[in-house]
DNA sequence: AGAGTTAGTTTCGTAGTAGAATTTATGTCT
DNA sequence: AGACATAAATTCTACTACGAAACTAACTCT
């Protein structure tokens, strides 16, 4: 059925025009020729050029004609195959690693996790090899692997600081593809699911856009001008260490307040199995708050205006056109959400534009689908390193 | 002395590479040919074909060879002269307007400023013309006008709303522009600030970087991406609503310890005031403090705090490479600077990269020199609306 | 003096573009 | 049904701007 054998270029020898049209329809969905040419400002003769050699290639290809056009010729859509390359990621916790096998458009085909029974690289390592070659035996055309980790990532091949795996200079990209015979990225957690927002969710037509995840954390991406804001602070506690309610608890550096402190799933956990003198789950936090427990209703109400703060700050210092919600624990932004709203409306102008929230629903296996953006850009962008070109080790 | 006409285009027909390379020379001082070939990865052939007709245009100037270069030929200096053309820039306030004649470098040449009696927008605009026509005398080359309010500016040509001057949608682009015989910008002041600094300022080589202004308001401009944040909202009180000390005064809104409550020249002046019961100035509340009054130190220290923690939180939420403080009054950064220092610290992650700071001397014409940037920018982009062309005006 | 190095110019082949003319494929109107 | 309008897509030609390479120029170092 697949005709690309997984070692043809493809995305790789495009000039710069044609690698435009090639991204503008695969972030934008199925577009005709004219609508591209209007789109990057090219004749309908370049387009006609640039297009040709993409669909001989199989990179594009003709699907169906446009259906609510009024006049005129029909428009002959064009589109990626996004079936045609296939990518796995991976995301690290300190004690799992998710993974999936997506397409070339960065939807889900398959998942996998698997638990991490220490911290050492080479055993991480080949825990991914495992995940990686249980997912790659869906899909002969993987390409590339984004592994992502909650810290610092250099240059996409090194961890410089993984505090939940005690890692510091950790050469993991190149373990990681030297171990599956996979061209690997690295890249920080938050970074990555922002990436997949941008290119794949809801950030898909948004120049700027903020992106706030709670979980055991709480994560800040932002995107400006249609890029995203790369520093090497990020992964550190940036948005963490906000402080944002004076009386709020004080977190492990004793600052009371702070996001970390007021927002996370641990947090808002301790709190409440604290006030109650028993253990209670997050969801339980919340489900017990909904139903009027005064203790869970406290903690989730203060999570939830502290949140608004958040989300308002935010607001005001980066004016996006949207922030984005997300995360395993992003639950607490609709449990509390009037408060949340109406913090967010006390410390915003009354004449500034309304800010556009958007709550993403979260599965844990999104972090991973984030590493595998990593990996899809990198690909069409011909920023891959061409890999190790050994072969995929046998498994053990 | 000067040989190019008033009239005559430079700036106007350049196609976008000979553009990109006539504004590397202007915001990058003299450079070579081989350096600006560097820099915009050109060849060395193509820099000589376009810097060709832009020194014979008289747009770019030899100036000497380099100094510094150790061995092979010397390396000739292309550079605008920054006095081939003027630009005034005028800044409005409630009760003033202060104007300024540069050169295309935004250098100052000669200032002005005049009462304004009334809020009545011709009134307003016929004290304008009389402010440019007196400094147009020094430059009969002057090819644009640039002017800023504190409010919302649309589009570069109409006064959206400028709550110090009680208006709502002025046409003051095309009234400056017919009263003066100038094509005219219109922006709002932090803005035209922000621009004056990412060009020609401490923002020169600096690709992301945050300005906040302390002064009658708090201002707050972003650059990300050597590009400016644009959004409608600016103008309105973004950055002032931010609450920084929920123990601090009440703003109008009653909004506890916000920044516009806590950081503005009348908030300080105010404060002190009323605690020393009798008028204290700005500049007399600071020096009190140094002295080690007791209330004027209290207030003075708050307020240090508070800017502390504004620049903690921009520089969490925005990543930027620098931040610049200026503003009339903020000479609150010297003076409280401990305190203010002490504070970023605190909220500020250990392993993140210390805060780059850079107060700016200011002086009162500094709002309007910004004003003149703008001016600068629309003219040597070629965004300049050609000017209703009709002549200035007879004064009187 | 001659080798080495960097700056700048000239020439020339080529890639990529726009634009006009043409063909194809729908609609609407009478 | 046929004329006409509209728009998409293709083909062809001319042009432009670029880089590569060869060359000249100016200077340093040995």
């Amino acid at each position: 059925m697949r005709t690309a054998s997984p070692s043809s270029p493809l995305w790789n020898g495009l000039t710069d025009p044609a690698r435009s049209v090639a991204l503008e329809v695969l972030y934008h969905g199925p577009l005709s020729r004219a609508e591209l040419a209007r789109r990057l400002s090219l004749s309908a003769g370049s387009l006609t050029r640039l297009s040709k050699p993409l669909l001989d290639s199989g990179l594009l290809i003709e699907v169906g004609t446009q259906l609510d056009n009024r006049i005129g010729r029909p428009a002959v859509l064009l589109d990626v195959e996004p079936t045609s390359r296939h990518f796995v990621g991976v995301k690290l916790t300190g004690d799992e690693a998710h993974a999936v096998l997506t397409t070339l458009r960065a939807e889900v085909v398959a998942s996998q996790r698997a638990p991490l029974h220490s911290h050492d690289p080479d055993h991480v390592v080949s825990t991914v090899g495992e995940l990686v070659s249980g997912l790659v035996g869906h899909a002969p055309d993987t390409v590339a692997l984004g592994v992502s980790v909650g810290g610092r990532a250099d240059d996409n091949t090194t961890v410089t600081s993984a505090p939940f795996l005690d890692w510091t200079d950790v050469p993991l990209g190149k373990m990681a593809s030297d171990a599956t015979g996979l061209p690997c990225v690295v890249e920080n957690d938050v970074v990555a699911v922002t990436e997949a927002e941008h290119w794949f969710g809801a950030g898909r037509d948004c120049e700027r856009f903020a992106l706030i995840t709670i979980g055991a954390g709480v994560g800040y991406g932002l995107v400006v001008h249609d890029q995203l804001v790369g520093s090497p602070d990020i992964g550190t506690g940036l948005a963490g260490h906000i402080s944002l309610d004076p009386g709020g608890p004080p977190c492990g550096l004793g600052h009371k307040g702070c996001a970390a402190a007021m927002l996370t799933i641990p947090a808002i956990h301790a709190a409440v199995s604290v006030g109650l003198q028993r253990e209670v789950s997050y969801d339980e936090c919340l489900d017990l708050a909904l139903r009027g427990d005064p203790v869970a209703s406290r903690v989730v109400t203060d999570a939830g205006r502290a949140l608004g703060r958040l989300i308002a700050l935010v607001g005001n210092l980066t004016m996006p056109h949207k922030i984005i919600l997300t995360g395993d624990g992003i639950r607490l932004a609709s449990v509390a959400e009037d408060v949340m709203l109406q913090r967010i409306a006390d410390e915003r102008d009354a004449a500034a534009s309304t800010l556009d929230l958007d709550v993403q629903t979260f599965d844990f296996f999104e972090w991973a689908r984030g590493a595998a953006v990593i990996a899809i850009q990198k690909y069409v962008l011909g920023h891959l390193s061409p890999a190790t070109s050994s072969p995929p080790s046998p498994s053990r």
